[in-house]
DNA sequence: TATATTTTGTGACTTCTTTCACAACAAATG
DNA sequence: CATTTGTTGTGAAAGAAGTCACAAAATATA
């Protein structure tokens, strides 16, 4: 089994949740039909990259007419498969684990923590709304809800072993918020946040804008970041 | 003053973030020295995609002799300005927020938060170590300590509203949490996170998995995610 | 000191991504 | 019903990112 590491998603599939993002809001705001350079300048990209991506996704429109929002919201739902529920594990309720596992967003996008898991005997909750298990239910929770995406919220040290006793039971992809490269089987998927490094590039350019004040420099970095 | 949107950071910086995790991890295990094949290896690229990374970022080595990790590592504290500290704001003490202000990395790499922010009264903590402030007392404390950076945690519908205050305030940069796309002046540095969306990519690759099985699929798959 | 060996650093090449530009089409207009 | 208008969808062009391959350099060896 060939071990590798990934690390990032691609941008067009990025791009369009960014869209739909867009989308919902202008809905809410009681647009219900946009064209390709409306929706362009909302999510700050090129309406010719709009229209890229929806061409990758077969995403269509009508010629002169643009697209109507709850088409595009419905088609996006179909290509991500998001009518049914995904059911998710998650380990490691510290502080981030318990933020995460209260957050509301997840099951307005049918994304349900079914079951939470922690080594430490103190912050085991069975009976409470979202559970906390010990580590030795883990499959038996996996096979019942059948889990295939799990979040890692332990410490670096343990990550890479729990990653791999999620994968001996089943899981196909993990979001690891551990700052540590996971080495996986190439099957699985994994997406490696790292929020340290997230903050840090932003001191880093922040330097670079306080250093140059030029303004042809900014233009330069502004290209480093755009999507 | 133009209004833009932002969100990705380049991908080359990134992986100079992961170079340095590995190094570190390589030097806990007692190493100092590695090849760019090492590193490769160790981060999951090529060792050609190592040595053009460090071109970028005028990183040198020696030749046959490899790298010196200490060396590295230094000249990359160096590039990322991390010798003096980072003084960084957070808005918004909501779950979140209360477990970012608690994550001990930050501050292990020189990002302090000085302080935070609530509009909710009852959040308000004056005299604890990382003190959580009313919001009026914004300006002075991003201009007491000269932060620069600063971290958005509140409800989406306030982000916008937040950042401008942000922006009028003088920070230069923001990790913004909120699901939504801000809009900033050009010379702001933005990145937005978007965990719910970083979550749901998985979902989907791990979709595509399950429904192509055979192993042809998995490498173009594998092609989309990979750094 | 000459020769062999090994690894860097980078220009050339290739592949991937974005932008351009326009044919095709649908709607509006007269 | 022909003509104009305006937008999509997509190949072709341009640009960016990643890989290859090899000269240059440093070290080891004889
Ligand atoms: N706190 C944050 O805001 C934050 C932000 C970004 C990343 N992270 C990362 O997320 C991870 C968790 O951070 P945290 O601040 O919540 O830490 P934490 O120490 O508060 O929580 C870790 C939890 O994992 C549990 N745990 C440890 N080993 C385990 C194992 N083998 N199996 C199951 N559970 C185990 C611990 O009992 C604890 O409850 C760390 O890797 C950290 O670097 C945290
Ligand atoms: N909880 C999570 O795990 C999580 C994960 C990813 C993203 N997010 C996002 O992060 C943000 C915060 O999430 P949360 O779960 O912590 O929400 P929360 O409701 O627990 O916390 C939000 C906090 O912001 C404060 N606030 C509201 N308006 C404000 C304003 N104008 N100025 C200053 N403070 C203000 C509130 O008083 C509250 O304390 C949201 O945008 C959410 O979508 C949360």
């Amino acid at each position: 089994m060939k071990e590798v590491t990934k690390y990032i998603i691609k941008n067009s599939l990025k791009r369009i949740f960014l869209y739909r993002a867009c989308l919902s809001r202008l809905k809410q705001m009681g647009v219900d039909k946009v064209f390709s350079y409306t929706l362009a300048n909302e999510a700050g990209v090129t309406p010719a990259q709009v229209r890229k991506d929806f061409s990758e996704f077969g995403i269509k429109g009508n010629k002169k007419g643009g697209y109507e929002i709850d088409e595009l919201l419905s088609k996006m739902e179909e290509i991500f498969h998001r009518s049914k529920d995904h059911n998710i594990v998650l380990i490691g309720m510290g502080n981030l684990g318990q933020s995460l596992s209260r957050y509301s967003k997840f099951v307005q996008r049918n994304m349900n923590i079914v079951a939470t898991f922690d080594v430490d005997p103190f912050k085991l909750k069975m009976r409470s709304e979202i559970p906390v298990y010990s580590m030795t239910r883990l499959k038996e929770i996996i096979d019942r809800f059948r889990v295939k995406v799990a979040i890692i919220a332990v410490p670096e040290i343990s990550a890479q072993e729990v990653a791999d006793e999620l994968i001996r039971h089943g899981i196909k992809g993990i979001v690891n918020f551990a700052p540590v490269l996971l080495k996986v089987p190439s099957e699985v998927v994994v997406n490696n946040v790292n929020l340290c490094d997230e903050l840090e590039s932003v001191i880093y350019y922040v330097q670079k804008i306080l250093k140059s004040e030029g303004l042809k420099n900014i233009e330069l970095l502004y290209k480093d970041m755009k999507y």
